[in-house]
DNA sequence: CCAATGACTAATC
DNA sequence: CGATTAGCCATTG
């Protein structure tokens, strides 16, 4: 039978498509998202967005991070303790909460 | 429709 | 570095 339930707003699965995109072993910002998607300012509504993935951690939501490095929150599993795991897994150096190299790692979706 | 709510950000102290 | 403030925006009740 076909109803397929489909999931979030128009712009809650633009936000988790653009998560899709991002490499295993690289890291983006909400900020970085929200330009992408051409609202450079809605960079809470992503947050929000991103919170509410249902997907996680298919859908990467833990490549995410905040603009100054640090990992930011995180709902699923155990919380940002998960976060970290996850991002370790994936070759992610994490010190003292944030990012070692983060400019280094930051996916570019559309080489802005 | 209005008010409140966030996995945020930048600036200021 | 921590605390506070203000700005911003989609979503929710």
């Amino acid at each position: 039978m076909g109803n397929n339930k489909e999931y979030g707003t128009p712009f809650q699965r633009e936000v988790w498509e653009a998560l899709r995109r991002i490499p295993k072993g690289s890291i983006t910002t909400y900020g970085a998202i929200a330009k992408y998607l051409g609202q450079p300012r809605a960079v809470r509504a992503v947050g929000t967005a991103v919170g509410r993935n249902p997907f996680a951690p298919e859908v990467p939501c833990h490549r995410v991070v905040r603009a100054d490095g640090t990992i930011g929150n995180y709902s699923a599993g155990n919380g940002v303790a998960t976060k970290i795991a996850l991002l370790e897994k994936e070759g992610v150096e994490i010190s003292d909460g944030k990012i070692i190299e983060f400019e280094k790692r930051l996916y570019r979706f559309e080489d802005q």
